[in-house]
DNA sequence: TACTCCTTCATGCATTTGCATAAAAAACCT
DNA sequence: AGGTTTTTTATGCAAATGCATGAAGGAGTA
């Protein structure tokens, strides 16, 4: 992930590196203990509870792209397999003929509540318990400043 | 990415959502920087360096797939791209029937010498630009605590 | 040796992603 | 109003990924 043709030691390069590490290296045993107890990808929790938070628990497509970090087609496509499992569902959006509209429905209510307590347990048990609340606001401080 | 049902500050969940927004935030917009200059996916890069790294150049799959942060099938695919791409070569490995071997090519390590600039501007700004180098020990600590 | 088990690597098939582009309505001109 | 640009969403096709499985050699053991 980086060179070492400089000898110096460059701590920030390292940092970035561990960065990618740590984050995927803790993503995947989180989603890897989610799918062993039958549980669908992250994202769709994201989408779902970014639903759950919204007005109305409804929010246009371009709502969703702009507060998770997924490319238009793949908001579309993933709204798509969230109607078809019948955790959400589309409707015309009112004052816009082009848009749509997409609301929760009780089952997506019914799986985020089911699907809480597990990822609480693996988040917890994979990154949680390695680390102090003050390691924790270093982090906050710290990835805070390459924040969008 | 969180619930919002216990009322108490949760700084550690906090902290975990901020760790995958940031980290794929920025390594999103790193890439997409590598792309416009027309290079390869970072993927590519790091096998290539993990490679140039190691003794004669030579790695086999199993201590790639152990390196970097990829399934069985992926690697194996992986380098058969960098096969195709002449950024390195498949041999078959001594002492091992079943085994190959991956040598890199000196098409590849131009690939490396290449990307190197182009790549590390690209981390400087996205992301070593805005912080401290005590920012960056901060990470590596917390960071390596949640390491394998 | 013969048997079982493990390690190493590849691959067919289904799902997901990326890329380019399309279609349709809104917004913004003049 | 008429014309151009921008926004919103979907989709065909290619590339990449995940999953299950297979093939083939190595390692251990009786």
């Amino acid at each position: 992930m980086m060179d070492d043709s400089s000898l110096a030691k460059p701590p920030r390069m390292d940092a970035w590196v561990r960065l990618q590490k740590a984050s995927t290296a803790v993503l995947d045993r989180v989603e890897a203990k989610l799918k062993a107890d039958g549980y669908p990808p992250l994202s769709w929790y994201d989408v779902l509870l970014e639903l759950r938070r919204a007005d109305q628990k409804t929010l246009r497509p371009v709502e969703i792209e702009k507060r998770i970090l997924l490319a238009q087609y793949n908001v579309s496509r993933l709204i798509d397999r969230l109607v078809a499992a019948s955790f959400a569902e589309k409707l015309k959006a009112p004052n816009d003929g082009r848009g749509v509209v997409v609301r929760l429905t009780s089952q997506g209510e019914e799986l985020l509540s089911r699907m809480w307590p597990a990822y609480e347990a693996a988040v917890k048990q994979e990154f949680s318990e390695k680390m102090t609340d003050a390691d924790a606001d270093d982090l906050m401080r710290v990835l805070g400043k390459v924040l969008p």
